[in-house]
DNA sequence: ATCAATTAGTTGCTATGACAACTATATACC
DNA sequence: GGTATATAGTTGTCATAGCAACTAATTGAT
């Protein structure tokens, strides 16, 4: 079956990449609306379930670099769904918190994140969702072992 | 387990797009010394294995849409990878063939994208190898199919 | 207490990808 | 044959990500 799907069945790793830009340009189209992208939501999402967090953190919980979070935090901050203050016992550190306006739009789109996850997951046995996700998480952490070193 | 991963667990398409990330910067760093990132491996080497395609059918190949391929042929063709050439037939398309060049690079990398095909691969057993790829196929193949609508 | 090393965050550069608007050529219809 | 439509490719814009170099504040070592 894989054979026709071109030179580079052979590699997970593509396939994994094709696959999650699908996903990804899927959910992109649905948070049109409330313009949000699918990468602004989710920090905004870890921001507003976890409030007072400060970038390093967010920037972790959501396995982002450090400079992809302070732009993804411009972004949220322009379109004013967030705040961020200077810290108070680190003043090097801003912490973050949503705005009501950003707390209202996770609101109103929360169900979108989780129809469309509803929907993958639909495609396939509980027993095949939960291997993928195990998988995805090795493969995860046995590659990001290897780049420490 | 999963619960100590994360606000965004449950969504394997965020989990989808962090495994990839990592996975495409193990194989970037190995392919740095040649001069060429993951992505324009994975286009020159389709371009060799079947030589003398036009530019649609190589986005075809390797699910990219025409402006990034436009993009990336454009810089393996500054670094002598590949010629374009006007179709004899069609002369809006452009045949595009590999240079002695570009294919002596990727016989000398095509084991570095196999060894991380296989280290990766090492991680699970044959068959969650195979479901996993069946699983990344269906999901795509169902998002795409809602895309079109 | 001072100076070095660490840490939080920012800025710049490059690559990729989604999307829209565009040019040039080819095909279809009448 | 001429016009409408479709197709191949390009260009521009924005968002994300990796990487390197940087600033400012903090911590640590002596």
């Amino acid at each position: 079956m894989e054979e026709t799907r071109g030179q580079l069945e052979a590699s997970v790793g593509f396939w994994m990449g094709i696959t999650y830009r699908k996903l990804s340009t899927m959910l992109q189209q649905r948070l049109r609306p409330y313009g949000l992208t699918p990468e602004q939501w989710s920090v905004l999402y870890t921001i507003q379930r976890s409030d007072r967090l400060i970038q390093k953190e967010i920037a972790e919980l959501t396995h982002k670099d450090k400079p992809t979070t302070t732009r993804i935090l411009d972004q949220l901050e322009e379109k004013g769904f967030i705040t961020k203050k200077v810290g108070e016992l680190d003043r090097r550190a801003f912490v973050v918190h949503a705005t009501d306006k950003g707390r209202e739009v996770i609101k109103e789109t929360a169900s979108i994140e989780q129809s469309l996850s509803e929907e993958v997951r639909s495609i396939m046995t509980d027993e095949e969702y939960r291997l993928l996700i195990n998988i995805l998480l090795r493969v995860h952490d046995h590659v990001d072992a290897k780049l420490q070193s």
